[in-house]
DNA sequence: GGGGCTGCTGACAACAATGTCAATATATGC
DNA sequence: GCATATATTGACATTGTTGTCAGCAGCCCC
């Protein structure tokens, strides 16, 4: 009666695919915290211990997630800061639509699994995008008045730890304030904050 | 021969007390990801059912560990930033301390738990800070100039989501910058962000 | 000092989660 | 076609975790 389904046998590489891209499906929808690989291969549509075959342990297919969330930062962040012809405002847009899909929770799971930010490398993105926003800013300012290569480093921190909060606790921090959770209260303060950059830029 | 230890009998305040500071203390050393009844129990010196006994089940118990945590956030920043009399750099100081021993992380997970955010009363905790705030911007600007109530609410949420941004992914960030993750660090930026706020409320 | 309220515990139940293993199916090379 | 390699699976083992329950033990009150 039952019509025997043909197996699917994929290659390894479209196999973590999949099941990385169905984890991260459920953990952008409930949270981390209820990460189960029956869950995961439930919804993937294979049988949990397909999961082992391919990342060894639970533990190795959570750390394939945090390396592919930090990879993913990364190859967001560096497009939008880095490009030479957005106005602030739409670098900003970028910077903080980076974040959405769960990847900031994703981020703060992270630090919550690896406090101390050693088991997971860093690589130089940061580094990389400020020297290239300094090399901006030098050539965008007056002959003989370049800013300051430590202010460019600080201000690339600012952009992004407050992206990151916003992503997290914004929504939170509007409500407590008395303001509206909307994309319009988020709109205006990334063009305040846009602003104020601005302002400060032209000292 | 052993002999028989007398058993302790605690008001359920005092064991409510001691349960959630002993959940804290591991969450703050191995994050919230391995929180188990028996480990608390251990750790507490007491037996697991007990905190079923106070918190009804584990469900209960978070839910008392990410209230209190709130509850912890307000009573550091209420005081970090609605004094009248500190300078903008100690203000800094306070609020970028009150994320320390791991409350920034426990936030950061209850922002895992509870995505939208509606489980915790947020209170009007920001709302009375931006008040006290503007109260002291009105006063400090010369007649007729006001500031905006708007920027002001604006400016106390970048402080927010930066210090907390800052606490959860500072670090890692200043290294991938190249930068050492030191408190010097932390402080030049903590000073560079009091110069550039101080610079936008004089216009 | 005796009785009751309830904080507290040990033992157990029930279930869920990761991980193991032998067996099967599918693609690829010859 | 046949053999080989390996992706895939069902069944099972093991361990750990939450939750239940009956009974023990302090403390208060009379």
């Amino acid at each position: 009666m039952q019509a025997s389904v043909k197996r699917l046998r994929r290659t390894p590489e479209e196999a973590r695919r999949l099941i990385l891209d169905t984890a991260q499906e459920l953990i952008a929808r409930s949270g981390p915290e209820g990460l189960r690989l029956q869950e995961i291969a439930a919804a993937a549509g294979i049988s949990h211990p397909l999961i082992l075959h391919h990342f060894g342990s639970r533990e190795g297919l959570v750390r394939a997630l945090v390396q592919q969330a930090v990879d993913e930062l990364r190859d967001k962040l560096i497009p939008a800061m880095g490009s030479a012809e957005s106005s602030l405002e739409q670098e900003f847009d970028q910077v903080f639509d980076a974040y959405r899909d769960g990847l900031a929770q994703r981020l703060a799971w992270l630090a919550t699994i690896d406090p101390t930010g050693e088991a997971i490398s860093p690589a130089a993105v940061m580094r990389d995008i400020a020297d290239s926003l300094h090399a901006r800013r030098a050539a965008a300012a007056p002959a003989g008045d370049a800013p300051d290569r430590a202010d460019t480093e600080m201000l690339v921190h600012l952009i992004a730890v407050a992206a990151f909060g916003d992503a997290i606790v914004g929504r939170r921090l509007w409500r407590s304030a008395g303001l509206p959770a909307t994309d319009d209260t988020d709109g205006r303060f990334r063009r305040w904050l846009a602003a104020l950059i601005r302002e400060h830029s032209l000292r």
